[in-house]
RNA sequence: GCUCACGUAGCUCAGGAGGCAGAGCGUAUCCUUGGUAAGGAUAAGGCCACCGGUUCGAAUCCGGUCGUGAGCUCCA
């Protein structure tokens, strides 16, 4: 922030005019301002000394001020042109802003173009936004007579003291506690996005809105950008990507239910096969549990009072049985199944196990939320002394393999739910355990009220997607629950029964959601060691199909994934085809090569790098391999 | 589950005032044997998602079902 030092205006004098009176780019560029961390209108009148910072486009603040205005512009284009429609809320997002209405008859996307010309009239025209402050009685009043039921409903739920204000563009007035940019002359590059339905205040009990999203820029390269950033993002879309390199695929005949093809299935055991590595490093034990279970036992865990809409369920003889939608009750059996000193904890369970889940049928996306899907669970039994470490080495663990992918995390926090079971005091006592973990590792995290499971608090880690949505992957649950409905024991020093405390915890997540996040992360470009094909061997014309078949063979046996190209085509084609299809490493042989028992190398991002020496690179690659480096 | 939109070849998509189904990519065969991101020719490939209605006649119009997309709700 530039010091422009001390000013001195007559009272009342707007923050605005002093801008102007400064001089230079400021007035033009500033968007809103701030007084003691509070950001407000540029049409503020100033009446004593004070501190002032300005906000731009460039500060979350201005941005944010910047795309609301953009909001109240789109509200008033919709009023325009549609008299009859209520109004519902309209916020700036992250990359843009979006307003909910109510209309008489639901409006098509194509009507976006209509509705964006009017707004580019309202920017034309140049209003200012006026602020206007009332009491509750007249806002109440104001809002009944123009028909705003929703406005109405939002002035009853603000807080009895609190001053309400509204502002007002030409004859468009909105409920708003601001602040706003000084007029809508301002605006610049605006565009409308797309059209989705949202439930008023989120609540699906509720009338169902329209929702418009919308973006608005200073600038007219910088909406160009963004939506170029949007195609960009499209293009790593892991649905497109995993068809593209054939991956995966979805059918009618199993909506929810991912088939793996066979290089989809090289990434996932890859995944497996690092993840069984370091779990047995860090004390893991492996088990399998059935995926068909009795419903008695899905009573006992309280699946089948807490969780039964998303089961599916089957008979066999008569008997009702569930298909599991989570591993626990399982590995409970297994630790059931034996007897345990307190010389035995932790014990850490672990399981690729493959649930099945009933997700309602408008939540489906590609591999990120499927409706069977295979956890990389683990269940930890332990002293409750033991938690937080626990608790702890399970971070690390989680904190380790997103590294070596290089995924950055936000890390939530999750409370007790209204649907739940347990006393408060467990559930206090199991929040402030990892709470403390959390604390001491100095993670930066936010909670999430009453989003834990039904069995425990949880601290949940989500990576992002090629859009910028956040997916939750790994999972910390405490569970004090599971535990007592399945009266757990170990014999402590004391020579008693006592009862084990329990972490369930998965690092990936589910294989099929991070499988999607690793496509998007990527862009399908996976490194070397988690490639479906590492080589591709390209001879240049049939004389050299021999040594190129030769080499294949080589590479082959000491389990380098290679594909030998030898179909009559150009080299410059085939070459083409490994680039769109990401191999990392082709080698191309011709004449020259076949002679010297060399190959030409030439690497996905690097292009050619010469010819070497078969061995030396069956050695190079090899060590990258090894290293899982890029 | 809800709102809106969409469903035509393996993929990306044209077409459609109701009257014999189209392109590019990919695939197959042939020609070409070419040195670092697309050589040429020919051919195969479709119950226009499914079920019903209107009509002499439906891929096209109408209704329903299923699926997909964006978002909401819900969650790994």
């Amino acid at each position: 922030m530039k010091d422009w030092g001390l000013r001195e205006v007559e009272p009342g004098t707007t923050i605005l005019d002093l801008l102007r009176e400064i001089g230079g780019k400021l007035a033009k560029e500033a968007l809103a301002a701030k007084i003691d961390g509070k950001v407000i209108d540029l049409n503020t009148p100033v009446y004593n000394d004070l501190e002032l910072a300005v906000l731009t486009f460039d500060d979350p603040e201005g941005m944010q001020v910047y795309r609301h205005t953009a909001s109240h512009v789109l509200a008033q284009a919709v009023k325009n042109l549609y008299g009859n429609v209520r109004l519902g809320i309209g916020p700036a997002i992250r990359d843009g802003y979006y307003y909910d209405f109510d209309f008489d008859r639901p409006i098509s996307p194509e009507e976006l173009t209509k509705i964006e010309e009017q707004m580019r009239l309202i920017i034309k025209e140049d209003l200012p936004l006026e602020r206007i402050e009332l009491d509750r009685e007249e806002a109440i009043g104001l809002f009944s007579e123009m028909g705003e039921k929703y406005k109405v409903e939002l002035v009853e739920g603000l807080d009895e003291s609190s001053t309400i204000s509204c502002y007002r563009q030409g004859d468009f007035i909105d409920l708003c506690a601001g602040p706003h940019l000084p007029s809508t002359g301002k605006l610049k590059a605006i565009k409308l996005l797309n059209l989705a339905g949202a439930y008023w205040r989120g609540d699906e009990r509720r009338p169902m809105l329209q929702r418009i999203y919308g973006t608005a820029f200073p600038k007219a390269k910088q909406l160009e950008e963004y939506l170029q950033r949007l195609e960009e993002a499209k293009k790593r879309d892991h649905r497109r990507l995993g068809r593209e390199l054939d991956l995966f695929s979805f059918r009618e005949e199993g909506p929810g239910f991912p088939f793996f093809h066979p290089k989809g299935i090289i990434i996932r055991r890859e995944l497996e096969n690092f993840w069984r590595e370091e779990h047995r490093k860090a004390g893991y034990l492996e088990i399998e549990t059935p995926v068909i279970l009795n419903r008695q036992l899905w009573e006992q865990s309280g699946h089948w009072d807490h969780y039964q809409e998303n089961m599916y369920f089957t008979k066999i003889d008569e008997q009702d049985y569930a298909i599991k939608p989570m591993n626990c009750p399982g590995a409970m059996l297994i630790y059931k199944s034996g007897m345990y000193s307190y010389r035995d904890l932790p014990l850490r369970l672990a399981e690729m196990g493959l649930v099945h889940r009933h997700e309602k049928s408008g939540t489906l996306h590609g591999l990120m939320r499927v409706r069977s899907f295979t956890q990389d669970d683990a269940h930890i039994f332990m002293l409750p002394e033991q938690i937080e470490d626990e608790v702890a080495g399970v971070i690390d663990l989680v904190n380790h393999f997103y590294d070596v992918f290089g995924f950055k995390y936000l890390v939530e926090l999750s409370t007790r739910p209204e649907k739940s079971m347990g006393s408060d005091e467990m559930w206090e006592k199991a929040t402030a355990a990892l709470h403390n973990v959390l604390i001491k590792k100095g993670i930066p995290y936010t909670i999430n009220e009453g989003d834990g499971a039904f069995y425990g608090p949880k601290i949940d880690f989500h990576l992002q997607d090629s859009l910028g949505r956040t997916w939750q992957c790994g999972t910390i649950q405490l569970d004090f629950q599971m535990p007592e409905k399945f009266d757990l024991h170990y014999i402590a020093a004391d020579g008693q029964k006592h009862r084990p405390a329990m972490i369930h915890r998965v690092v990936y997540g589910a294989m099929e959601r991070f499988i999607a996040l690793l496509i998007e992360h990527y862009a399908g470009a996976f490194p070397l060691w988690l490639s479906p094909v590492q080589v591709s061997v390209i001879p240049i014309t049939e004389r050299q199909h021999e040594y190129a078949a030769g080499i294949s063979k080589r590479l082959q046996k000491d389990s380098i994934r290679v594909e030998l190209d030898n179909r009559n085509e150009k080299v410059g084609y085939k070459i083409r085809e490994a680039q769109v299809k990401k191999v990392p490493y082709m080698l191309i042989v011709g004449d020259r090569e076949a002679a010297d028992g060399t190959v030409s190398l030439r690497q996905r991002e690097k292009g050619d790098l010469g010819p070497v020496l078969l061995e030396n690179f069956i050695e190079k690659i090899k060590n990258e391999i090894q290293q899982k480096t890029k």
